[in-house]
DNA sequence: GTGAAAGCGCTAACAA
DNA sequence: TTGTTAGCGCTTTCAC
């Protein structure tokens, strides 16, 4: 290739980084000859040779849950416009498999991991920094980069919408327990403490609509059941809906309904989820951001963007229908 | 690392690929030092050094559409027994982004590219394999690695269905005319032909649910508007059903509606989507040992793997209200 | 603006 | 079973 135009190596190295100090009629030049021989720039061997590998990773947790599409959508806006690769790794909210999606992007050697709510508790998120750079979305770690929106804030303002429509059997229904995933389910019982009222913390076995069904079947068949369930997640919510429906109650007549999220899915006729919106896009596109940032500069000060979510009164959420509870 | 045990670099390669004639002790003694050294086998740069990269790549056509999901989780089946890497490429249904995924994929220099329904004309794609070979999921190429469901076949029972139930006013909401997605409507026009009615082929801006409703809220909102719509995924049914209902109509009283794909959302109450199911974990599986095969040996003959799709039946789909039809 | 030489971390013959 | 020598395609000094 570099013989072809009469050229160095180097050149042509500069030339397709955009390294300025290239003659325009090389870089002509250079450009029309890899074209004529199909010549493809090596990223992967540039990545090798470099010591500053350019691409960036991103880790989602599940694939069908709709927030991580936003997220990856606006992981993309942000990067865009700049020339990094990135490289997606995906695990699965019912059959963990954090590892080896972890794995697979500290093996292609990337410079930045942007993860989306790892299962990893947070001191394994920390190790793992130290041998990759990572972003936290939507999960907030003290002293590394998070960009997040603020799951207190989120909870609260559920669990107070269903208290102020006269609810007080207010269930909450959620997955396993990790660090990470435990600020809704704390702030949720923070307010029905201070309501005076008994939390009711459901754990289904999975963060799937899946598993959530199933655990909410067991939670709404019994006499005293709740009135209103707050759930984790948009997913989990139209579990409870599904296995509300399959034991003949109605929302939001016999069950108000709170997810969270704001998925697509909510806005559906007939499904009409009140739901809280955290803006999945915005958060990608800050980590994006956040990403690329870390990658020019490995030792710039953790950043820490903290958005606040919204309440989205839909349909499925309505006053309490008897005073017992 | 290979001085550390006090061995050649060769042995520290054979023993991280598994490459049989190592000696158990000198291979415990070789792992055991990695682990104290934290040492990791560079893939990338293993990959580059062997002529036969090892890692596949997997391009999906978007993200919210459930059906790449359940692909990809069919794919990560068929590797995870295999030691193989899995790289993602994602482009986006209503911003077409393929040849970015796919180039990001030859970037990679992955060994065999997963396709799962580009927009890319078969000729195009011809063209890429000659640089990687391509396994089509869910897209049938003459001469090239294909796995997928009849979507003749497919088309023709979703639009069977509708006749049977007295429709003659059924149309056809698809999207852009991209080849590999014209059997459907192809199909669909010859069913209603041979039926001796008039096909009607409504062409939405995109194949996502938004593109999808502004297209159908076009269609319904006329006087001889169709008592039934075959829509060509589940992301575009959803999208006439919003559309419909927006004008007041309702399914199925006033309009029917078929989807395809058989994604979770059909199945939610007060959904409940009549759809075609063409299984695409198990797509997504078959794909993944199609591409397995011509990892291992670039000349083997292709695989065409056409499965049967089937006709889900739920309440979206009623006899014609009338005989105007 | 340009080129030569060394080296990134690994594999692939081949030899021992 | 183990070691030696090249070399993958690129970047990076450093010199011209």
């Amino acid at each position: 290739m570099a013989r072809e135009v009469g050229v160095s190596r180097t050149l042509v190295s500069f030339a397709f980084r955009g390294v300025p100090g290239v003659g325009d009629d090389t870089k002509r030049a250079i450009f029309e000859a890899a074209e004529r021989l199909g010549y493809r720039h090596n990223v992967v061997a540039a990545d090798l040779a470099s010591k500053r590998p350019s691409t960036i990773g991103l880790y989602l947790l599940d694939f069908r849950n709709e927030v991580y599409a936003e997220i990856f959508r606006g992981v993309r806006d942000a990067l865009n416009p700049a020339r990094n690769r990135l490289i997606l790794a995906v695990s699965d909210a019912d059959e963990p498999a954090d590892d080896n999606a972890v794995d697979s992007l500290v093996d292609a050697r990337v410079g930045v991991i942007i993860a989306a709510t790892l299962f990893l508790p947070d001191d394994r998120v920390r190790a793992l920094s130290r041998t990759v750079p990572v972003v936290n979305v939507a999960r907030q770690i003290d002293g590394m980069d998070s960009v997040y929106a603020d799951n207190v804030a989120g909870a609260r303002i559920a669990t107070q919408h269903l208290l102020d429509l006269g609810h007080r059997r207010i269930a909450h229904l959620t997955g396993p327990e990790h660090e990470g995933h435990l600020q809704r389910r704390q702030a949720y019982a923070e307010v029905m403490r201070a309501a005076g009222l008994t939390p009711q913390v459901v754990i289904a076995p999975g963060y799937s609509q899946d598993a959530a069904e199933r655990a909410a079947r067991a939670m709404l068949d019994v006499a005293d059941r709740p009135t209103a369930v707050f759930a984790h997640n948009d997913q989990i919510a139209l579990g409870a809906r599904e296995a509300a429906h399959a034991l003949g109650l109605r929302v939001p007549d016999d069950l108000s309904l709170v997810g969270y999220d704001n998925s697509r899915i909510t806005r559906l006729h007939g499904i009409d989820l009140t739901s809280i919106d955290q803006d999945a896009r915005g958060l990608g596109r800050e980590a994006g951001v956040a990403a690329l940032v870390r990658l020019r500069d490995p030792d710039a000060p953790p950043a820490d963007r903290n958005r606040q979510p919204s309440l989205v009164v839909r349909g499925s959420t309505a006053p309490c229908p008897d005073d017992r509870g």
